[in-house]
DNA sequence: TTGATTCCGGACACAGTGTCGACCAGAATC
DNA sequence: GATTCTGGTCGACACTGTGTCCGGAATCAA
C-alpha cells in the first residue's frame, strides 16, 4: 500500500529514521523467508538496512521487537478471516466455516515466514508468548460463543464436550495444520484438500454433519 | 531401572566415561524442567555433571545430541500408546481410541519437558527435524491404514476426505493439544476433559459417532 | 544561522562456542 | 615393577555475537 493515499489524512513525510526503521523491517521480512529468526544476526538486519550494527539499537531493542511489529500487521488479517464464521448472522454454517478456514490458509500462504517465526519466538520471548496467548484466547472464546449460540438454536449437537473445550482443540488443530501446510510448496489442489479436510472435521465435530 | 538386573545378561560395569555421560543426561533432563534448551549452556551441562566445559565435547558434540538421546527413549512409549488403537483387532473403536489418547496424555505428562524441547529443537536442528518428520510419517500412515480398514469394513464413513488427509489433521491436533496441555498444572480432571474432547472429535470425524 | 534533536559509528566489555595440545590415571602388556 | 596405551580431563586460544556508552555528524525547526 502506497503511503499518503488515505484521503483526508495529512501525514508528515517520513523522516530519515522512519526510512531506516522501515528498511530494517523489510530486510527482516526478506531474510525470514530464507532462514530462522535465531539464525539472523543483528548485523544482518543492520547492514541490510545500510547502517552499522550499533545503530540498529536506536530503532529496535531486539530482533524480537522487529518481528513483533511485523506480526501485528499480519494478525489483523487473520482476525478478519476468522470473523467470517464467528460473526455469521444468517445462512448455513457450512459455507461460513469453509470460507473462514480458506481465508486463514490464504493469509498463511501469503505471510508464512513471518507467522512461523512469530509462532516459534513464543518459546523464547516473553512478549511474544503473551501476544499469542492473547490471540489464542480471543479466537477460542469467539469460536466457543458461536458454538454455544448454535447449540442453543438446536443447530449444533449439545455438550459435553463443553464449547470452550471443543473450540480449544479445533483451533489448535487449525494452527498446527496451517503452520505445517504453509511450509509446503504452493499448490491450489493441496490448499483445497486441506480446507476440505479441516472443514469436514469442524462440521462433524460441532454439527455432526 | 537399576543396572544389571536383567537376568542372563552379563554387562561390563559402567566405565568412568559412561558415568559422566549419564550425569550429563541427568543434568539435561533436570534443567529442561525449568528452562528452554537454548537457555541452557554447555557449561551448565558440564558443571552439572562435575566436569569442565571442554570435557563435555568428549561425550557429546552438541546440546542437541544430548536431547536427541533423551527424546529417543521417550518416543517408544508414545508408539506403544498409539498402538493400542492402530493395531486393535477386535471390539468397538471407541474404547480403543480413548485408551490410545489417554496413554499419550500420560506419556506427555510424565515427560513433558523433554518432549517439548525435542519438538522445539525441530526448528533449529536438522537431525531433530528429520527425527520428527519420521515420527509423524509413521503415526500418520498407521492411523490412515486403520481408517481405511474401518472404512472397508463399513464402520467408518467413506471419504473424501482421504484417510491420509484426515489422519494428518487429527494427528496434528493431538500433537498441538498434548504439547500445550503438558505445560498446564497437573490435574486429573483437566486430563480427563482433554481426553474426552479429543476422543469425541476423533470418533465424530472418522465414524460420525 | 544557530541550537536542539535525531541518528549513526567506533570502541569496549562480556558471554558463549568449538578446538587444540598437554596431561594424567588406570588398565593392559611385557 | 617398569612400560605403553587409551579413555578421559583440563587450560588456553581464537572466534562470533551481543549490548552499551559516548563523541560526533546529519537534519530539522526557529
Amino acid at each position: 500500500m502506497a503511503a499518503g493515499t488515505t484521503p483526508g489524512v495529512r501525514r508528515r513525510k517520513p523522516s530519515k529514521g522512519d526510512l531506516t526503521s522501515q528498511a530494517i523491517l523489510d530486510t527482516a521480512e526478506k531474510l525470514l523467508a530464507e532462514r530462522d529468526l535465531t539464525a539472523i544476526t543483528i548485523d544482518d538486519l543492520a547492514s541490510g538496512a545500510g547502517i552499522k550494527r550499533s545503530a540498529f539499537y536506536f530503532h529496535f531493542e531486539s530482533r524480537e521487537a522487529v518481528l513483533y511489529l511485523l506480526a501485528e500487521r499480519v494478525l489483523s488479517q487473520l482476525y478478519d478471516a476468522a470473523t467470517l464464521w464467528t460473526e455469521r448472522t444468517e445462512g448455513s454454517p457450512d459455507d461460513a466455516v469453509r470460507r473462514s478456514i480458506a481465508g486463514n490458509v490464504a493469509v498463511w500462504r501469503a505471510n508464512g515466514p513471518v507467522l512461523r517465526a512469530a509462532v516459534r519466538a513464543r518459546d523464547t520471548d516473553e512478549n511474544m508468548r503473551q501476544f499469542w496467548a492473547d490471540v489464542a484466547r480471543r479466537f477460542i472464546t469467539a469460536v466457543a460463543d458461536r458454538i454455544d449460540a448454535d447449540r442453543a438454536a438446536g443447530l449444533a449437537v449439545p455438550g459435553p464436550p463443553s464449547a470452550k473445550s471443543l473450540a480449544t482443540v479445533l483451533v489448535s488443530m487449525n494452527d498446527e495444520v496451517f503452520y505445517h501446510h504453509s511450509r509446503t510448496r504452493r499448490s491450489p489442489a493441496a490448499d483445497r484438500e486441506v480446507v476440505d479436510t479441516l472443514t469436514t472435521v469442524w462440521l462433524r465435530s460441532i454439527y455432526a454433519r
